[in-house]
DNA sequence: AAGTATACCAACCGCGAGCGC
DNA sequence: GGCGCTCGCGGTTGGTATACT
């Protein structure tokens, strides 16, 4: 007979869904204080609290961490998120790695809900005011061209072998440059992880 | 004022990776 | 090496607030 799939899902009854209330932050703030936020399934039993440790572990890291910003993303802030997302594609954690204070999850609302449709605007403004101009011989291509088509959907994937085409260099130098840059040596580091991108982006 | 549409965001879900046994 | 457990991530859902008709 095989054995049934092991689920991640808060399957038991008795378990407490939807929004936490301040008793709940209260308690799970306590157990985590006492002892540290790892084994969430236990900290969740030791607090008393009737939910899973999954949920435990995203009421801490969205909301009760020290230092949580909340609400009003800046323009300097939306503008790193829009840099990165362009470089990094949906990878949140990533992306909350670079702005002190905020999370995945915010993050990723805010691209969903403020920037995504701001960008596909402009794509919109850019295709139309390109419509009206005359195209050039040896024209450079804008900033939105040299994105991968799967990045402006919010697909990029992290093997993605075509990552070359990502325009680092707008990211990292010169974000509205007119001169061409020769970024072929970094694109090994495309591959890589949050290391390299911890030393790369200052 | 009431009903409906839209925006926002907290929370949930499924999956994969890492680790210890 | 295989299994079970835990954790973290990204996608999605659903409830609430606000705007609009």
């Amino acid at each position: 007979m095989p054995k049934a799939p092991i689920s991640t899902k808060c399957t038991r009854k008795e378990v407490n869904r939807g929004a936490w209330t301040a008793e709940e932050d209260q308690k799970l703030a306590q157990v985590i204080e006492i002892h540290g936020p790892k084994r969430w399934k236990s900290v969740a039993a030791k607090a008393g609290l009737n939910r899973c440790g999954k949920s435990c572990r995203l009421r801490w890291m969205n909301y009760l961490r020290p230092n949580i910003k909340r609400g009003n993303i800046s323009d300097q802030e939306e503008d790193l998120i829009v840099r990165l997302h362009k470089l990094l594609g949906n990878r949140w954690s990533l992306i909350a790695g670079r702005l002190p204070g905020r999370t995945d999850n915010e993050i990723k609302n805010y691209w969903n809900s403020h920037l995504s449709k701001k960008i596909k605007q402009n794509e919109k403004q850019n295709r139309s005011s390109r419509m009206q101009e005359p195209v050039l011989e040896n024209s450079k291509v804008s900033d939105m061209d040299t994105v991968p088509k799967e990045s402006e959907e919010g697909t990029f994937k992290r093997d993605d072998n075509d990552s070359k085409s990502c325009s680092i260099g707008d990211i990292f130098f010169n974000f509205h440059s007119e001169e061409p840059l020769n970024l072929d040596w970094m694109s090994p580091f495309l591959e890589m992880d949050e290391t390299w991108f911890n030393f790369a982006y200052i």
